[in-house]
DNA sequence: CGAACCCTTGACAGAAATCAACTAAGGTGG
DNA sequence: CCACCTTAGTTGATTTCTGTCAAGGGTTCG
C-alpha cells in the first residue's frame, strides 16, 4: 500500500540533507507541504527520458536507478541511495528528462513538485544558494564520469572504482558489490561479459572476485593500475549522483547522500 | 598589450548574457566593477586542473577549450566560444579546478572574482536564479555528452556531430570544421586517426570532407546513420560548455553563446 | 629554409562487442 | 515440495573496432 503522507521521523532526515539544511523554517514547510512520500515495488519506471520534469525526487529508502536509452541500447547513468535526490536539473530548467529512472528494489521516495520548488529559491535566498552547490555538485559529478570514460580503459575504471567503493567502506580490504555486474558494467560503460572477463584478469592486479564479493589482496598493486585521482575519483561526493552504490556516508558526524 | 580596463561597448554584450541578463543593475555594476579584461595569445594554458578557482571566466573573442588530463593522456571536453562563460562550477563550491583551459586563439576574456560572484547571489535573488539555470544547463551539456559517449558508436558520434553542426550553421549542407580534427577526434572521445579514417568511411554515408569543408551529400542517409535524438543532441543550447565549435548562434534576434 | 605541427595512410596488436552455450540461483505455480 | 521458468553470471569462439607505431605529404611559422 503505498503512503501518501511523510512520516514525522522522515522530515528531519530530508531536513539534513544540503540541499534543504540551509533554507528557512517556512521555506521548508512550504516546499514539504506540497511533497507526499510513496513507496513503490522493486523495477518500477518512476520516470520516462523525454517527459516534462513535474517533480523532484528524494530516495528515502531502496536504490533507483538512472539510465539513458538510444536506438535500443540502454546504459546506466547512476544510482540514488538514501538520502539523495535526483533530477534537481530538469526540474529547475522546466526540461524534459535527459534521463529515465526506475526502482531497482522496493523503494520509498518522497515528490517534491517542481513549481514549489521553483517558487521557493526566488523567495528563499539561503535555498537557492544550497540549489546552487547541488547543482554545481552533480555537475561536478558527471564531468568525473565523463573524464573517466574518456581517460581511462575498461581496466582502469573498474580498478578505480574497486579501490573507491573500498575507501568508502572505511578503507577495509573486503566488501560486497552494492549493485548487480550487469549494473556496474553498464555504468563503468561496457558490456557484461567484459566487466566479467576483466575482473578475472584483475586477479592478477591484486584484487580477488568471488561473487558479490570483493577482497583486495595487494592494494599497492591495484592503485598502481587505477592511479586514482581527486580529479576524477573523489574525494568529495559531489552531488547525489555521484555514482554508483555509494552507500550514505557518515563523515564527521554527518549522515550523507551518497 | 594585455588591456585591463572593460570596454564600453563589451558591457551590453556581457550584461545579454542569460546569466547576467535578470539581475539588479546595482549586482551587475559590483560584479563588473571587480572584474578585469585580458587578451591572451594563442596556446595559453589559462588554468590548470587542480587549481582552486578564483574567476569565472567569460570568452568575449577568440576560443577557449577545456580539457583534461591524466596518466600522460588528455582529452578535449569543450570548447568556449564568445559569448559565453566557463568554470562557474568550481567557482560556487569553491572547489579546486577538474578541467584546465587553454586558448586555442589570440582570446580576450574577462574575469569576474569568485567571490564577488558568491557574494551577489546571496544578496540578488534574480542572480542567483539566473546562475541556477545555467548551471543546469552546463551540467544538462555534460550528461548529454556523456550519453552520446556511452549509448553511440564514433561513427555515430561523428554523423551526430556534423548533422549538429549543420544545424547551427542553418540546415544548410556546406560549411566548415570549427577546430582541428585532432581536437575534434579528442572531444568526440576517439583517436585522430580513428576520425580520419571514420571521416572517409563516411563518405558512403552520405557527407563528403574535403580538409576542413563538409559537404552532406546525403541527408537522410546521414540522419539514418546518426539517429539525431532531442535528448542527446539537443536541441536546446544547454549553458556554455554545450560542445565543440558551436559558434555565436542568433535566435530570434538573441545573440546566443555556444 | 628549417622545424614544428597537422593530417593521412598503412600495418599491426590489443581491446571490446557480439553471438552462443552453459551454469547456477531465485521465484512461481502446480 | 518439486518442477519449471526466468534471469544473472560466466565462458568460449569469433568478428569488429580501436589504439599504437611508423612513415610521408603538406602547411605554417619563426
Amino acid at each position: 500500500m503505498p503512503t501518501i503522507t511523510l512520516r514525522a521521523r522522515e522530515l528531519p532526515e530530508i531536513r539534513r540533507l544540503p540541499l534543504f539544511s540551509e533554507m528557512r523554517p517556512a521555506s521548508f514547510e512550504t516546499l514539504m507541504q506540497g511533497a507526499y512520500a510513496q513507496t513503490f515495488p522493486s523495477g518500477l519506471e518512476l520516470i520516462r527520458q523525454g517527459d516534462p520534469a513535474d517533480f523532484l525526487h528524494i530516495v528515502m529508502e531502496g536504490m533507483v536507478e538512472l539510465y539513458s536509452r538510444w536506438a535500443e541500447r540502454e546504459c546506466t547513468m547512476a544510482v540514488v541511495l538514501p538520502v539523495g535526490s535526483f533530477i534537481l536539473a530538469a526540474c529547475i530548467r522546466d526540461a524534459p528528462h535527459l534521463m529515465s529512472a526506475r526502482t531497482l528494489e522496493r523503494s520509498r521516495l518522497i515528490l517534491v513538485p517542481a513549481v514549489a520548488l521553483r517558487a521557493v529559491f526566488r523567495s528563499d535566498p539561503e535555498f537557492a544558494v544550497s540549489a546552487i552547490g547541488e547543482l554545481a555538485g552533480c555537475y561536478r559529478a558527471v564531468v568525473r564520469h565523463a573524464k573517466g570514460l574518456k581517460l581511462r580503459t575498461s581496466r582502469e575504471r573498474i580498478a578505480s572504482y574497486l579501490l573507491r567503493q573500498s575507501h568508502i567502506a572505511g578503507d577495509v580490504a573486503g566488501f560486497s558489490l552494492p549493485v548487480e555486474k550487469r549494473l556496474l558494467a553498464s555504468y563503468l560503460g561496457m558490456t557484461a561479459e567484459n566487466l566479467s572477463r576483466a575482473l578475472k584478469s584483475l586477479e592478477a592486479d591484486g584484487v580477488k572476485i568471488d561473487g558479490n564479493r570483493v577482497v583486495i589482496t595487494d592494494r599497492a598493486r591495484l592503485v598502481a593500475l587505477a592511479r586514482p585521482d581527486a580529479l576524477i575519483d573523489g574525494p568529495d561526493p559531489d552531488g547525489a549522483t555521484a555514482g554508483v552504490g555509494l552507500p550514505p556516508v557518515t563523515v564527521a558526524g554527518l549522515r550523507r547522500g551518497a
